[in-house]
DNA sequence: AAGGCAGTGTTATAGTATAACAAGTGCGCA
DNA sequence: TGCGCACTTGTTATACTATAACACTGCCTT
């Protein structure tokens, strides 16, 4: 199976939750962050809804455990994780989604689905050089979406 | 003066107002929509700060003009601006900007200053291609912004 | 025990955006 | 002339997104 770009082909969904689950888990303890218990919560909750989720919604799932119900909560939680590199925030849609590869640092890129609302990740290495060195501009951090139709939904038609 | 990638450089900013706005006036009668004084005074704002501004912001020049004051006219004039291509919404900021190249449809990019605030917009065609098209994904609009620091700025640290 | 630190709980508020409906304007046509 | 239509604007109300600020807890260190 092609892993270079998941999101709109099927696959084993309940092994890719617990192996993000993992992943996370062994990259707090390295860097000595705590994976608490409503944080490995919400990244659970980005990783079964495998699609972007508004904060909103992620609290509202957290209040419906009793894990919390006040917006800082989730905020809090989602910046951790998008910090730690195990979620992404779309600014296109103001909305949340777990990293589709978390091991390594990268700077990601997005495909959305205006249809069905996937998201779907890709890896984006180079996509400013040149006009960036041309200005002189040192790039930090870059925000790639592309809004469109997936394969699926255009078959669908 | 190489006008490749404005909004870092110094420039006639008088003509690159009056300039845009003819442009846009044009483009508006070959298209058949109108360009009413509110759409035509936010385009200017936008001209003038020459950066990007928060619709309340300009909400804000249109209520002191007595122009408007209630948010869905500054987000209706912005909105039809954006459509037309004479403006731009920077998704990371929240934010609008005027287009440094009105004439032609493009797709823009995006360097935002974390110090100065400054956005300039580049010209990045082709960017999503290869792995669009590896996901039979079919790209209608893209977002590309990076954020970082620009030269002057670098310079006077 | 005392103090510091990280995380969580909570209140309150700030900032961004749109739905819905009323009213004005210009224009072609009966 | 006067009506209907398309478009724009004016206004109210509300929805959605996000953060500041402070109190409290548990835990680790001194
Ligand atoms: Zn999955
Ligand atoms: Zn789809
Ligand atoms: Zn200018
Ligand atoms: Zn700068």
């Amino acid at each position: 199976m092609t892993e270079q770009i998941s999101g709109f082909v099927p696959h084993d969904h309940h092994h890719c939750i617990t192996s993000a689950l993992d992943t996370a888990a062994d990259q707090c303890r390295e860097r000595g962050v705590q994976f608490t218990p409503v944080r490995k919560r919400v990244l659970e909750i980005l990783l079964e809804a495998h699609t972007a989720m508004g904060a909103y919604d992620v609290l509202a799932r957290l209040d419906a455990e009793g894990l919390g119900s006040k917006p800082p909560v989730a905020y809090r939680a989602l910046s951790f994780l998008v910090e730690q590199g195990f979620a992404h925030r779309i600014e296109k849609l103001n909305a949340f989604v777990a990293c589709s590869h978390p091991a390594a640092t990268h700077s990601p890129a997005f495909m959305i689905c205006r249809s069905c609302n996937t998201v779907a990740e890709a890896d984006m290495p180079e996509t400013f050089g040149a006009p960036a060195e041309q200005a002189g501009f040192t790039i930090e951090k870059t925000v790639i979406e592309a809004e469109g139709i997936c394969q699926n939904c255009k078959d669908s038609e």
